[in-house]
RNA sequence: GGGCCGUUAGCUCAGUCGGUAGAGCACCUGCCUUUUAAGCAGGCUGUCGCAGGUUCGAUCCCUGCACGGCUCACCA
C-alpha cells in the first residue's frame, strides 16, 4: 500500500467516500476572516473573549486519538494547531472529518484557546473540505530535498518548504524598489517588442520563432536597447523597461535561456551619471531587503553604503601585461593567452583577446562592489568613444559580490560612426555572424533623426536578485528555471 | 562540450567485499477526548535511473546512455 499508484489509489477512494458522505471535494468559495499569523499575533484577546476565528489552509499534520485530534493547518502567513473533538463538531462531521487527510486544503471555524502545553491552537467546531489532494506530502521532517523534484515541481517545493516563499517574496520587493526609485525620478515605464525582425542590443545568439500571416522570421529579443533608444530620439527623455530577454546559449549557475532585465535611458547624460543610479538605486534595494546597506552574499560582505570602487580596464590590463593594452598587436596578445593557457580561437579579435586576458587575469579578484571602466571600443559597438582617451569607450560593467551584474555606457548617438561600428562587428565575428550586432537600419535612421546625448543602463535583475537573497544558483530566484523535460512525463 | 559526484519505496536515507533489499516518515487495520517527529498492536510498499557486457548468478563489477548537481570551457 506505499507504492505511488495505491497511494493515490487510496485518496481517490477517500474522495469517493466523501462524495458518498454528501462532500464536494472541489467547493467554489470559503469566507475567511482570519489568517495563522493574525490569530498567533492576537491570541490572547481572542481567546478571552471567545472570538470565533475563520482560517483556510493546507493539513501539514495530523494526530487522531479516537475521538479528537490535532492537526497543523499552514497558510501563506505560517501554521497553528487546530483540536477537533467529536463532541464538538457532532458524530456525523466528524466522520467526514476522519476521511479528511494531509495534504488536504481546509477550511475551519473555532475558537482560540492554549493546551496543557500552552500552545496556542483553534478549538474547531466546524470543518469543511476546500479541496482533496491525490497525491502524498513529502516527509515531514526531512522535507523535499531533491534538487531536480524541488525545481520541476516547485509546486511541491513550496508546500514542503515554504522559506522558499520568503526568496521570491524579496525578489519581488527588490523589483517594486526599483520601480519606486524610477518612477520618482520621472522615469517612464515602457514596453517595447518581445518579436523582433533582427535582434541587437547585445552580443548573443537568439531564438528563432516565426510569424504565420507575415510569413516573416521573428527573433524573441535579447535586449530592448534599441527599441529604448528609439524612444529617447522620439524625445522620451527617461524611460526603463523591466522585461525578460531571451538568449538561446549555455545554462549554468548564473545564466537562464530566458532572464529578466531592467535597462533605462536617460537623455543629456552620460556613464558617470548611470554609475550614481547604481549607488544609490541599489542602496535603497539592500536597505528594503536588509535593512542597511552592509550585505552577504555566500559569506562574502559587501558594504553598498560607500561609493563603488572604480577599477579601469585598460589599466588594470596594462599593468598585469606591462604595457599599453591598447597598442599590442594581436599577435603578442595571443602570446599572452598562450602563456596563461587562455583559449584564444583564430577568429578572436584584439578586443576580444583582450576580454579574454580581463576575465582570467582581473575578473576573479573583484571582491567589492566595483565599477569596471574604460572598456576597449572594439567590443562595446555601442558605446561612445571617450573624447580624451581614443580606443577606450565611455562603459562600465557593475561587479556585485564577484558577479557581473550589468553593463551601461554613453550611448553612442553619431549615426554615421553607429553604422561603421555595427559593421565593424560583423567583419570581427566572421562565422560566428549569429551572434555579432546586426545592422538596424531602422535605428540607424532614428539616430540620424537625433538622438541626445544619453546615458544607458542594463542591470540584471536575476543576478542582483540572487545577491541580496543570498542564493548560490540564478535557479533558486527564478520559480521555473529551465530544465530539460521529464523523460517520463507523469499521466502513465 | 570536458572532469567529478549523484540516481535504491510517495519522501529522507542506509545497504549488498556479486547470491534479486532495509529503516524512519507516509499509507492501511484496530485501540485511544490536550497531542505535537503523539503513542501502542498489527500490516502493505520496490523495473535498486535505462540498455548492454562479464558471471552459474548483477542493484553491486565494466561499457554506453539518460536526468540532475558541482566545476572548467563556451557564452555578456
Amino acid at each position: 500500500m506505499a507504492d505511488e499508484k495505491e497511494l493515490f489509489r487510496v485518496r481517490l477512494e477517500k474522495r469517493r467516500a466523501l462524495e458518498a458522505l454528501g462532500v464536494n471535494p472541489y467547493p467554489t468559495k470559503y469566507h475567511r476572516d482570519a489568517t495563522a499569523a493574525s490569530v498567533l499575533a492576537d491570541f490572547d484577546t481572542l481567546a478571552k473573549e471567545g472570538t470565533i476565528v475563520s482560517l483556510a489552509g493546507r493539513l501539514m499534520t495530523i494526530r487522531r486519538m479516537g475521538k479528537a485530534s490535532f492537526a497543523h493547518l499552514r497558510d501563506r502567513s505560517g501554521t497553528i494547531q487546530l483540536y477537533v473533538r467529536k463532541d464538538r463538531v457532532g458524530d456525523d462531521r466528524y466522520d467526514i472529518w476522519k476521511k479528511i487527510e494531509a495534504g488536504d486544503l481546509v477550511g475551519v471555524k473555532g475558537t482560540a484557546f492554549r493546551t496543557k502545553s500552552e500552545e496556542p491552537s483553534i478549538e474547531v467546531f466546524a470543518i469543511e473540505l476546500l479541496s482533496k489532494s491525490l497525491r502524498p506530502l513529502p516527509e515531514k521532517w526531512h522535507g523535499l530535498k531533491d534538487k531536480e523534484t524541488r525545481y520541476r515541481r516547485r509546486y511541491l517545493d513550496l508546500v514542503a518548504n515554504p522559506e522558499v516563499f520568503t526568496v521570491f517574496e524579496k525578489r519581488s520587493r527588490i523589483v517594486t524598489t526599483i520601480r519606486s526609485y524610477l518612477d520618482e525620478r520621472g522615469f517612464l515605464e515602457v514596453e517595447t517588442p518581445v518579436l523582433q525582425p533582427l535582434y541587437g542590443g547585445a552580443s548573443a545568439r537568439p531564438f528563432t520563432t516565426h510569424h504565420n500571416a507575415l510569413d516573416i522570421p521573428l527573433y524573441l529579443r535579447i535586449a530592448d536597447e534599441l527599441y529604448l533608444k528609439r524612444l529617447i530620439a522620439g524625445g522620451a527623455e527617461k524611460v526603463y523597461e523591466i522585461a525578460k530577454d531571451f538568449r538561446n546559449e549555455g545554462i549554468d549557475r548564473t545564466h537562464n535561456p530566458e532572464f529578466t532585465q531592467l535597462e533605462l535611458y536617460e537623455a543629456y547624460s552620460d556613464y558617470n551619471d548611470m554609475m550614481d543610479i547604481v549607488e544609490e538605486m541599489l542602496l535603497s534595494v539592500a536597505i528594503e531587503t536588509a535593512g542597511s546597506g552592509r550585505i552577504t552574499y555566500q559569506g562574502k560582505n559587501a558594504d553598498l553604503e560607500k561609493p563603488w570602487k572604480r577599477l579601469s580596464f585598460v589599466d588594470e590590463l596594462s599593468g598585469r601585461l606591462g604595457a599599453d593594452i591598447l597598442s599590442i598587436e594581436p599577435p603578442r596578445l595571443r602570446e599572452e593567452c598562450a602563456k596563461r593557457k587562455i583559449d584564444a580561437p583564430d577568429a578572436a579579435s584584439a578586443g576580444m583577446l583582450l576580454a579574454e586576458l580581463f576575465d582570467h587575469l582581473v575578473e576573479p579578484s573583484i571582491d567589492e562592489p566595483t565599477f569596471v571602466l574604460d572598456f576597449p571600443k572594439e567590443i562595446s559597438p555601442l558605446a561612445k568613444e571617450r573624447p580624451d582617451r581614443p580606443g577606450v569607450a565611455e562603459r562600465f560593467e557593475p561587479y556585485l559580490c564577484g558577479m557581473e551584474i550589468g553593463n551601461a555606457f554613453s550611448e553612442l548617438n553619431d549615426p554615421i560612426e553607429q553604422r561603421a561600428r555595427f559593421e565593424a562587428q560583423l567583419r570581427l565575428k566572421g562565422e560566428e555572424r549569429e551572434e555579432a550586432q546586426q545592422v538596424d537600419e531602422d535605428y540607424i535612421r532614428a539616430l540620424e533623426q537625433g538622438m541626445p546625448p544619453t546615458g544607458g543602463l542594463g542591470i540584471g535583475i536575476d543576478r542582483i536578485s540572487m545577491v541580496f537573497t543570498d542564493q548560490p544558483s540564478i535557479r533558486d530566484v527564478i520559480f521555473f528555471p529551465q530544465l530539460r523535460p521529464e523523460k517520463t512525463p507523469p499521466g502513465d
